[in-house]
DNA sequence: TTCCAGGCGTATC
DNA sequence: GATACGCATGGA
């Protein structure tokens, strides 16, 4: 990684990263396109609209100060991590060898916690363009994405203007569990993915998928391995006997070369 | 009209 | 523990 400051913006030069593949890939719902080559979103509220100058590994981050970049957005989209030898390591297999050709510039975002969890409790038997009007919805509606605490007095009927049908009760359970006490978001971190996975499985509507989506998006755990149904395809088609050796430890970034490359199959 | 979408809760065996 | 079914909503 290497940057610069061109007079408001933030001058990026950055190998395995592609703006479609990592924005709009099904890890996080708030990042709309905004031109060929360029997204707005952001993340905890803070604003961004990031652009690729060269189809390449050059990016512009638009109106951001050093200091935004150093202790937020570095962060954010994982740029202290080896893409390149983690692809290495999964191009030992050869279905992870064409699914990293295809998907190779998926990082996987480190998001807020409680909205990776509340994200995909949304997310279940729905689609994206759905789950996207919903929390689109829910972030007009408080002027960005509301914490646990701001959504203390919602009930079922309140989130009526959601439209998210069955999931609305589910999102109740998850704010009265965390504000709660009950579940502890930070404490979830000192947590073995088993017993991660189990305390988050104790909110209503929190399956196994949902709970390996939150751990894998929302606390960076890469090492958890959301099956949906189409990774289910993946497994069945191409891992009957369970996934290859190089993916140990990295499991969830597996997932999501294969999870984009499937779906590209259709 | 019917089917399906980054699943889960519940009932039943 | 496995399997079957209903669930809100909206686009194809």
């Amino acid at each position: 990684m290497q940057y610069k400051i061109d007079k408001n913006d933030i001058l990026l030069r950055q190998s395995d990263f592609a703006l479609d593949d990592t924005l709009d890939c099904g890890q996080a719902f708030r990042w709309e396109k905004i031109s060929d080559n360029a997204y707005q979103g952001a993340f905890l509220n803070k604003k961004l609209t990031i652009s690729c100058e060269n189809g390449a590994d050059l990016f512009r981050l638009h109106d951001t100060s050093e200091q935004d970049f150093l202790t937020v957005w570095k962060d954010y989209f994982d740029l202290d991590t080896d893409y390149g030898e983690i692809k290495r390591r999964l191009c030992a297999d050869e279905t992870l060898s064409k699914a990293c050709a295809y998907a190779g510039g998926i990082r996987i975002l480190r998001q807020d916690s409680w909205e990776a969890l509340s994200s995909f409790i949304i997310s279940q038997n729905n689609n994206i363009p759905r789950i996207k009007g919903i929390i689109g919805r829910l972030c007009e509606h408080y002027g960005g994405y509301p914490s646990a605490e701001q959504m203390r007095d919602e009930t079922v009927d309140s989130l009526g203007y959601l439209r998210s049908g069955f999931r609305a009760k589910y999102l109740v359970d998850a704010v009265s569990k965390v504000l709660s006490g009950e579940l502890e978001l930070e404490s979830i971190r000192t947590l073995s993915l088993d017993e991660a996975r189990n305390k988050l499985m104790t909110i209503k509507g929190v399956g196994p998928k949902v709970a390996d989506c939150a751990l894998l998006f929302g606390f960076y755990r890469i090492d958890a391995f959301p099956k949906d149904v189409w990774v289910k395809r993946v497994l069945s088609q191409w891992y009957p006997h369970g996934l290859p050796e190089c993916t140990k430890g990295l499991e969830g970034i597996a997932q999501q070369y294969l999870f984009h490359y499937i779906r590209s199959q259709k």
